[in-house]
DNA sequence: GACGAAGCGGAATGCGCTTTCCGACACTCA
DNA sequence: TGAGTGTCGGAAAGCGCATTCCGCTTCGTC
């Protein structure tokens, strides 16, 4: 028993397809009040549910919002991913999800998939890469969303503009000031009274990463303190994990590591997951935080909030700037107007002196 | 400038619109070589992408798959939704999401934007619930859920089958074992010398929660142990942490509170983040896990994995349920034939005596 | 060498809906 | 009363594609 067509009912009704339409699905033309109801009437008869396929192939607009992610799992992508499921709703639209894993390739596989169902807008989510070696890859997945954008999608990027795609007017990005936020982290623990700094970055080539590695040697430098040293790692929480142990190991941090002066070393982890599993590590080699190190992270994640101890880290409203990405998505432009992304720098005790 | 059409590839091949479409996308005939690459050549010069609502159309097959969640900010969900991504991609599905609060009146939206969008399936996560006054709600989702399934759609709900609805073939669920495997966690627990349980379950009418308690009491008497208290509270963290607090305040929990014996308390929360809120509300209360009273959840969300205590827990494969409910769906037919979901108990430090 | 089978490309139909465009009709205003 | 102005329902033309049916050519076979 497939679905009931429009025809169906208007049959049913006793009216033409036309008249259907025009009461069923919002038109500007609405028909007469008896045979309104008498067409809703037969709607509901048959359980009528309109063919949104055929709505967006008529219409050529589908209401359908893509949403591309590193990996839904994360925390920072389902808090991003909980705010554009919400603005997408309360505007009608219905999200489209992938996850996917985090290379250009893959993502440019999304978009092609987004862009095949014709969605009307796609908010791609997750650090930008430079990679060597990723260049041509970066070179397919801009020219997939420029494809895109020629045709009249639009495309809005979290975190940093898409590499190499030509600006465009429906091109935009919630831009996510990394920099100037790691800066400030940076004034404030110095400010706090530490020294001696280490960071734990993703792999040379993450935008995000890096704009935070850098932000942060700058606000150093703006504070007086010397730069950190800087560890590179994996960009999840194996990669903090890892990377505590070998810098345990090797004596890089700790107690007995050497330390500029007697300052206890502060670890700066680009995001918070990273810090977690930096604190892990550390744990399990024997040092502890707050006691024989610092750590801070980056992003606040909800999930983490009551973990011990807390986490010095930069808050980041992700459902928020989830939702601003629909919000300029939608409104065909770019994210300027509403002003920058509010972060906000947090002490608590894993920093604490 | 709009994109290209299949017409207009054919055109430039210099063949017809049914040719071009036998080379471009799969069908059962394959033209000749030499014609194939005079279209694929046409297609590539012009960009083509195929419209896939178009497509969907005339195939009556969208390839889309949707996905109803609570919340997808909630780790739980997250990770299920990773195993769904996953697998539908696997599958060349596109995945709809919709996060939609957790109540059956929304869930009914969610199915119904789904059904008019023709998805091939929903997977429907999330415990169910049968409180009082949600009866109509309830009603009216199966009754959805009904009229989709009628339609030919299949329906893969995860933890339980849709309350009220009709069984039938293509209306499958892919069962938690939550009773079996919360009495499987009491008897460990009986096992380690806990003696005096208290539970943090939701409110009454959260199947999964009520599965979980009835499960976690008959444990508890199949191991010889009395029954334990039950408070109800929110099924969140902030439930766990606002009940710990409550519990702590009535000194019913703790070194002071009227204990059975002496027994330290054991305090079983439904799910993991409850009892992580619980963990938290205790200590703000000055009573320390495992010192002062033992917490156990339910779940093992990866991203507490470092919280300190560890968390004993029953580890439930998410990502899994969710690439099962994807098969279940697409196969037509239920999870049956993959045996039951095999969840584990993990005692962890927060629980030691 | 004739005949059937098999393979090929094309014309045409339809998927379910929206949206012009039209004609019919009732009004209003001069 | 006639022309002008709206209003309202219906017919029809697509939206972009898959697919069925057709007629043609080419082989293989006896």
């Amino acid at each position: 028993m497939p679905a009931s067509t429009l025809q169906q009912v208007a049959a049913l009704a006793g009216v033409s397809p036309a008249t259907a339409s025009r009461v069923l699905n919002g038109s500007s033309r609405r028909p007469g009040p008896e045979v309104s109801e008498r067409v809703r009437q037969a709607a509901l008869e048959l359980g009528y549910v309109p063919n949104a396929q055929a709505q967006a192939l008529a219409r050529s607009s589908t209401g359908l919002l893509g949403l591309v992610v590193h990996d839904i799992s994360d925390p920072y992508f389902s808090s991003i991913a909980r705010g554009v499921q919400d603005a997408s709703r309360e505007r009608n639209k219905v999200t489209l999800l992938a996850s996917t894993g985090g290379t250009p390739l893959e993502e440019q596989a999304a978009v092609a998939t987004f862009a095949a169902r014709r969605a009307d807008a796609i908010i791609i989510a997750g650090t930008r890469t430079k990679a060597p070696g990723q260049e041509e890859d970066n070179r397919l997945l801009a020219k997939e969303i420029e494809r895109y954008c020629a045709n009249g999608g639009r495309v809005v990027s979290i975190g940093q503009p898409v590499v190499g795609a030509e600006p465009r007017k429906n091109l935009g990005s919630v831009r996510v000031p990394n920099a100037e936020l790691a800066g400030l982290l940076a004034r404030r623990l110095v400010e706090a009274g530490h020294r001696n700094f280490l960071v734990l970055a993703g792999p040379e080539g993450l935008t995000t990463s890096d704009e935070r590695l850098a932000g942060f040697q700058e606000g150093l430098a703006a504070a007086g303190a010397g730069p950190a040293q800087v560890h590179r790692t994996a960009f999840n929480r194996d990669g903090g994990y890892a990377a505590a142990l070998r810098l345990a190991e090797a004596g890089d941090a700790g107690k007995d590591g050497p330390t500029r002066g007697d300052a206890r070393p502060c670890v700066f982890a680009v995001n918070d997951v990273m810090a977690i599993g930096a604190i892990a590590g550390f744990r399990q080699a024997g040092l502890y935080v707050p006691e024989d190190l610092a750590v801070a992270g980056f992003d606040d994640i909800e999930t983490l909030r009551d973990f011990l101890p807390a986490l010095s880290t930069v808050r980041l409203p992700l459902a928020d700037i989830g939702r601003r990405a629909v919000e300029a998505a939608l409104n065909g432009a770019d994210d300027d107007g509403a002003g920058p992304v509010h972060g906000e720098v947090v002490l608590r005790r894993s920093t604490d002196l």
